[in-house]
DNA sequence: CTGTTAGCGCATTCAA
DNA sequence: TTGAATGCGCTAACAG
């Protein structure tokens, strides 16, 4: 049977269809017609057509998000969140793997035009600043573009000042980093930045492996930089997946951790619920961000007009990787 | 400035509305026509409205995809992939953690008769086999509801083989299984079962540990069913996680793995494209299942006919957790 | 409190 | 080949 309609429920209750969607929307109808609509819509199996409500008001409860890629801890446990977020407030999620090509990203971005979804929140480290255009309901996390476009993220200044002093207290006297970057600037960069400053102030030794991406034999170079520094028995990580190859670098050397060398990464993702944190890191508040992020975005929809730039803090977590 | 529509730009290039239809969906136009057409798009920034079109045409080009959490490397390896083959097609992705819980996956069935969306994809293990209603384009993962239900599994009987076969051939002798299960019946249990038989028909030695879910102190529960079962040198793991969890029970009561233990888990997710298998494991072909997930939805949205019950191979992976 | 009507932006007839 | 008209299903304004 084909679906009804709005028109089938008023003929089959008797009324007129400005009555239905009163009665759908919630408006204050008369008892006794409320009982024909509600009885008529049972009969009927009505479900209003939520295009033709978006098309009225050109509202589609829909975000979308934009990552490089859902299959990564980290923006899996940022997605779950913002799903579960957007949810609360009826709305719905679009999830966008854009592996980093631009122009996937642009697609989505377009989508706000489109009337598809009624803003957008990314994380993305491509080229597409001429996109966001001015009015748009456009929320990014950890990369600042214009004052002007909302963004949200971690203290990343502090990571690298937390990483320090935390390596430092456990008998850290030789301290390094290593870590990669993206030819386009985002604030992760301010992890490694802020870690050297800090040990620098200190007048610690201090070495640093910092690769361009895309990086090929990652644990390789990581051997080759850790055999040239024999000294090192620090290492601030720029994330946990560094970290953890960093591990696995300094078990094949023969060194152990945290005994010989000390690690911390950054991130802090727990991989599911109930899994212990294997490296000690600095955290960051995945969950806050997402809550922020969405908040950002509804606000923007609606037009209104908010605080267009959050910092969230950061904590150290002990793992088994530092003493 | 507002939003152009077909009608702006029909006014500008001196046209009918019909004619920037016709333009924009790719029917011919005469070349004269084309040029203003196509200037007048350009200079109003003119981006058709998808909501409009969708109205008409009741296709919304969107699939949603419900699963328990996104925060779930094998969950989230799935959803990659089902996004990634959606959108070779030009189809979007709602995406849905459902928390197990039926509510929310009901609301988002509910979405294809709200034409918010074309079909669903679902990794379900609630009671909503009365939601599933006849002709709805719905693709059921690891789950079998009827013969009419659309559904996609690896084949979880062959890993219970594989594993005993793998676990047996590098010297396992005392055999165990260790996995939970839940209330809704569905073909993860058969992997279990399967394992149990193999080892079973050679007549070897064979203890299992079964929970039911929700699980409750898992590591603990393991460690005293170790205990009980000091001979236990072949652990089949239902899952990955599982796995993870025997492994540190037995690092805890001072076995070695894979010298004095050997464990062979299920899933084989890998935390991101980049990162080595960790646990050995009887492999989930999770693309492949995507890939069919999707091709099954799209035909079913399309009206066609489909053979509804797809079973895909699976595969041992040695990590190191076996010899 | 309720029925009627006019669009929302587009695709698709039907004439011309 | 094209312009004009009709309607997709719903909401909101208006009149009763």
């Amino acid at each position: 049977m084909k679906k009804a309609t709005m028109k089938d429920v008023a003929n089959l209750a008797g009324v007129g269809v400005g009555t239905v969607s009163r009665f759908i929307n919630g408006t204050k109808v008369k008892d006794s017609t409320y009982q024909k609509v509600s009885e008529a819509i049972k009969t009927l199996d009505f479900i209003p057509d939520e295009t033709a409500r978006g098309l009225k008001s050109s509202m589609t409860n829909t975000v979308a998000l934009i990552l490089p890629t859902i299959w990564h801890p980290f923006f899996s446990e940022f997605a779950y969140h913002v799903e579960k977020f957007l949810s609360q407030n009826k709305y719905k999620l679009y999830l966008c793997n854009s592996d980093g090509q631009s122009e996937k990203e642009i697609e989505y971005i377009k989508m706000v035009d489109q009337n598809r979804c009624d803003g957008i929140i990314a994380i993305t480290y491509t080229d597409i600043e001429n996109c966001i255009s001015d009015g748009l309901p456009f929320v990014s996390i950890d990369r600042f573009f214009t004052h002007d476009v909302a963004y949200v993220a971690s203290d990343n200044r502090k990571v690298g000042q937390l990483a320090y002093e935390a390596l430092a207290q456990s008998g850290g006297r030789h301290f390094a980093y290593i870590g990669s970057h993206n030819e386009i600037k985002n604030r992760t960069m301010d992890r490694g930045e802020s870690f050297e400053e800090a040990v620098k102030k200190e007048n610690a030794p201090f070495s640093k492996l910092d690769m361009l991406e895309p990086v090929y034999a990652n644990k390789e170079q990581i051997k080759a930089f850790l055999k040239a520094n024999p000294d090192i028995d620090a290492i601030f990580a720029i994330n946990d997946y560094e970290a953890l190859d960093v591990l696995s670098a300094l078990n094949e050397l023969g060194k152990n951790v945290p005994e010989d060398v000390q690690i911390i990464g950054c991130d802090g993702m727990k991989m599911s619920v109930e899994r212990d944190y294997i490296v000690s890191t600095i955290k960051q508040p995945i969950e806050a961000m997402a809550k922020c992020a969405v908040e950002m975005v509804l606000a923007l929809a609606a037009g209104k007009e908010i605080c267009k730039e959050q910092l969230l803090d950061v904590s150290y977590i002990k793992g088994r990787t530092t003493r």
